[in-house]
This record gives C-alpha cells, structure tokens and sequence, in this order.
DNA sequence: GACCCCTGTAACAATTCGTAGGATTCGGGA
DNA sequence: TCCCGAATCCTACGAATTGTTACAGGGGTC
C-alpha cells in the first residue's frame, strides 16, 4: 500500500536500463528492467507497476502495438521514450494511449519529474486487488459492492449505482455534466435514457442517506450537471 | 450544455493564442483565451476548465506560483508551454504541479495530442473546496452552492445566483454596466433578456436579507448598472 | 416453474428560472 | 416643488429540468 512506486524499464540497451534506474532509485522508486517485450509481458501477469517506461523500436515487437495494449489494460502510466523525433510520431504514441513521450536523448532528471508528475494523479488501477475508496465517514467496496456508513452499517449496492459511484469517485468536486455521464456509463445519447440516470442517483442518493430537502454528497446544478461534495481518504 | 471540454488558454501573444484555440476547436474541444494573469484568475471563480495552458513568462505575474497555486486549488491538467527550453525550467515546472512541460515552438497537432492523453485520465483530486469566499461577514460556498449569513444561517442559493454572486464578487466595489452582466452570465444580448437579470439579483438580494427600500451589499446605479459592495475576506 | 433482485420506463410531484405585466422609483425640466 | 417618461423592482405564471415512486420485463437461483 505504501510502498515505493515500481516503474518498469523496457528498453533493449543495458546502458540506458542502468542510466534509468540509478536516476528513478535515486528519486525514490523502485524499478525493474527488462530487454524484450516477451520478458516484459510475461512479468506483467506478476507485478503491477505503477508506470511503464517504454522504448519504441524494440527489436521483437512493435513498440506501438504493446503500448496500445497496456493503455487498455493496464492502469499503469505509460511513457514512450524514443529516438524518433517527428512530430508525427510523437502524436501517433500519445493517441494510442501513452501518457507522456520523451525524445532520447533525454535528461534522466526530466523523466523524473514527468514520472512524477503522472503519478501524481490518482491511478486508475484495472488489477483485481482490494478496490476500497473511503470518503466523507463512508467506505465503498467494489469488490464486495457494498457501502458501509460511517456508523458501520454495510448496504449492498448494484452495478449500475456502483458505476456511478465510482464516475463521481474519480471526479470528486468537480461539476459533471449528464453528457459526461451517459459517456462514461455507456449510454446512447439522447432518448430517455437519461431518465435512468436520475433514477440511478435517486437510489444511491437514498442508500447514502441523503436529504432529499439538503443533499449533502451528491449535489445536482439545474441545467449543469451534478457535483460530487467529499473528501477522498 | 457542457459537453466538450473546455480548455483555458493563457499567453500574452495574440497570435499564439488565435493558433492554439483554432487548433483545439478544430479537434472539438471548447476554449477560452486570457492575455493576463489576472483577468484568468478572476476567471477562474467562474469558469471551470478542464485543462489549461499556461504560457509561462507572462509580463503582469510570475508564472511558476500561478501554476504552483492552480495545482493545488484547481482539478484542471496545467500544462505548461515556455519559450525556456533548459532541462531545469522543465524539472522545476513539472515539480511544481504542471502536468505537461511543452517547448516552444511547438506543434499544434502535439498540443492537442498531449491534451487530450491528460484527458483521458481521471481529474486530479480538486482540493478541499478551494471555492470559499467570505465578505461583510457572509460566507458563500460556491461548491456546496449555500449562503451562510453573519449568524450562522444556512440558505442554499441557485447556479443562477451564484453566477451573478461570483461575477460581484469578482469585481467588488466596482461598477458593473448590464452589457457587462449579460456577456459574463452568457445571456444574449438584447431582447428581454435584461428582465430576467434584475430577477436574479432580485432573488439574490432577498437571499442576502437586504432592504428592498436601502440594500446595503447590492447596490443600484440609475441608469448605470450595479456596484457590490464588501470587504472581502 | 416460483421467487427475488436488478434496472429501465412511465407518470406525477417538486424545483428552477425566464417572461410578462403592473407597481414603484429615479432624474430632469417646468 | 410638482410632473412625466424611463429605468428598475416585484409578483405571478408557465415551460423546462429534475426527483420520486410504482410497475413491468429480464436474468439468475433454488
């Protein structure tokens, strides 16, 4: 839980492997190197970094293909460091998910900070471990899909209450429109669909406790959208 | 109403800013465009982007501390753009909240890429509740969207309210003309549009408890427009 | 097959907010 | 000071948005 972060290195020179570690293990992290995207994959079933450094251009693979891939799968940050210098290039990477691309050659102290600067952030993490979010007294359990109240009575929730708890989790204070909503939950635009995202926050609203008269978690801005009010811990 | 996101553009050069909302609006995101730091800060207690370019080097302020303030009080991504191409000025920036450190010059194609790669991941924690004003012993919270008066009382108060609260407190003791109000609150100009402006303050007023026949805080000029007037603190 | 829970739809209630119209106030000129 | 037109305020009403409840279909379990 509070371990250092792990970064992975896939890059198929040593030299730039040590370079990497030594700046990252400096700075605090722990990391593990790896020469081949096979070796890389294979481990991944293991451990779960927190952010990946990749080379493009690996012999064995494309470089791009396996980044696509851990975008979509994993949750961890994924940053391309390549010798490519076009523009071009730069733009394919970052749309194909990478969240940073760093041109070699590069200064070990700035992937430090970018490394940083992506962890910042919460992550998004897609593994099967313990997905607990504690907030305003309240604690959810996705796993479990259960809500406990700051009293220490235990309510199931559903599914769909569940995504949208998990929308405002991820947003929390911030105002998110309908549109965003039945974006992120999958529904088709228009219709009447959007009645079912009212009724969606109607029941987690009455399984919070909220007031009907006063919400105090989940408030809603007439003609906006709704605010999630609580602090994340 | 707020479907794509909106991304704040601050540079003192025309020029820049005409390339980069022509290149975010092409690629369908929303943009608003700010020549001075203070006028984005002000802003800001209106608008809330979802990401933010940040020229540093601005002439009225100090660039760093207004990334360094936003990162901490604000969920945007800030992402940084500087003419400043040292390894050090990236590492100081990133280090002090940036999410994203771009050199100028820069490709439009890559911002966009870049933006939309902060994008897809969940919204940094927004801080607690940064959006707390205090004046002439009122407290407006602007995230729980209540009006708490000099004993104590609680009122909740409307997005429309808020809207014209915020835009006062913005410019207190200032004189705001009714053009001013309807370009801020986005009401079209002309038409009867200009009614429903004195029902918001209407409204507004009863909730500050103020004296129909000698307001003390929303104060009318004949002919002129509104002044608000407050110490803020 | 009977039962139960989940989930969307529909119908009705409550809230928000702009519009309309008359009442009131303001400022200038007689 | 008094009067008049214009600007501003206030109240009520209605359209649009959102909340809530009841109900029906679907899928899973025993």
């Amino acid at each position: 839980m509070t371990d250092a972060p792990l970064i992975a290195i896939l890059d198929d020179e040593p030299e730039i492997r040590r370079l990497l570690s030594a700046a990252l293990e400096e700075a605090g992290f722990r990391t593990v190197g790896f020469a081949r995207a096979t070796e890389f994959e294979a481990a991944l079933r293991r451990i779960q970094p927190d952010a990946c450094l990749i080379d493009l251009g690996l012999p064995d693979r494309d470089g791009l293909a396996l980044v696509h891939r851990l975008a979509s799968e994993s949750g961890a940050a994924i940053i391309i460091i390549s010798g490519r210098a076009q523009v071009q290039d730069r733009v394919t990477g970052l749309e194909l998910g990478a969240d940073d691309y760093i041109i070699k050659p590069f200064e070990p102290a700035e992937v430090v900070a970018r490394i940083r600067a992506r962890l910042r952030r919460p992550q998004r993490d897609a593994g099967p471990g313990r997905q607990q979010v504690r907030f305003a007294g309240w604690s959810a359990d996705f796993d479990r899909y259960t809500l406990t109240s700051p009293e220490g009575a235990e309510t199931p929730i559903s599914h769909a209450e569940a995504e949208v708890l998990r929308l405002f989790l991820d947003n929390p204070r911030r105002l998110i429109s309908r549109a965003q909503m039945l974006e992120t939950l999958g529904g088709t635009a228009g219709e009447s669909f959007d009645r079912a995202m009212d009724v969606r926050i109607s029941r987690l609203r009455t399984k919070l406790g909220e007031d009907p008269k006063n919400p105090r978690l989940i408030k809603t801005i007439y003609g906006a959208g709704y605010i999630f009010l609580a602090e994340l811990g």
